[in-house]
DNA sequence: TATAAAGTTCAGTAATTAGTGAACTAAATG
DNA sequence: CATTTAGTTCACTAATTACTGAACTTTATA
């Protein structure tokens, strides 16, 4: 295995740690680590020798979650991906949907609770107040980093 | 099945999307939803009717991942499991973990590209001052939450 | 020191998820 | 309009992960 070919793998676990399937990491580490923008379908498969089957379904998957996108080449009909970078933002967002997801949670939760005052009670609503405060401040981050690399360019 | 028991099953599936046992889950959706602080081993397992040893390894994992806490009712051998206060600032730290951890990932997959000043390497490296930009943001959030957690008492 | 209570461990099984490969669709080219 | 190319779909299999239940450890009580 070369030393590249391990890296790959080595992404494709780091992914699987965050519920990705581990050929869909790999596809990242590879994307990551080609020389250049333009990697084709088959570019990908061959390197990863894994079944188009499995390539399309991983990608597709990237596709979704906007982790990486598709781009044309004129006068050629395969597809190329690279790394997105449109999803900067995005994975701040998709922190605060997680975060209000988790709020609704602990309050339906809560209201099961029909002994208010209870130290218990008092607890789980600041954990409720924490999760209240990273969804007011995740789009201030957001918004900070836009200013920031709209500066640096 | 109950009200309760439904939202039972929601927490857990709700937490099956990032990465947790189903089960684990449903131990927390449990915690969230009873009426005191003091759930025993046996409340848990007699609820969820699952087998103890579902039951002794979710709560272990949960132990473990800082989500739960174990507490002890003197002149009584059972263990009590509430939800986590202290992991609040931990789950900051724990991102800035796997932010950093991803930084180590782009840094290396970029130095396999031989190609330096091409345009995929200028936005992967993008990516990566983000990646910086929010290791350097997220322990400032932290502080200003403790500040804020601090103030309200 | 036997008995019980509280939880752990682990082998076996169930359930889930990922990957393969072959058949297929759709579009482009000779 | 037959053939090739690019990618998709899906039934099957492989691999992984979660759960069960019974045997076990440890500590406490009669």
């Amino acid at each position: 295995m070369t030393e590249k070919e391990n890296y790959i793998e080595q992404v494709g676990l780091f992914y699987e740690q965050y519920g990705l399937p581990k050929m869909a990491g790999r596809i990242l580490g590879y994307l990551i680590s080609s020389d250049s923008d333009n990697n084709s379908f088959e570019d990908i498969q061959k390197s990863l020798k894994a079944s188009k089957g499995s390539i399309s379904g991983n990608i597709n998957l990237l596709l979704k979650q906007g982790m990486i996108v598709k781009h044309m080449i004129s006068g050629d009909r395969k597809s190329y991906y690279k790394m997105s970078l449109n999803s900067l933002e995005s994975i701040l967002d998709s922190k605060v949907n997680s975060v209000t997801q988790f709020k609704m949670i602990l309050e339906t939760g809560l209201s099961f609770d029909l002994n208010d005052n209870s130290l218990k009670k008092k607890n789980l609503t600041k954990i409720l107040n924490y999760y209240e405060f990273l969804e007011n401040e995740i789009p201030l981050l957001r918004n900070k980093w836009e200013e920031k690399a709209n500066n640096q360019m």
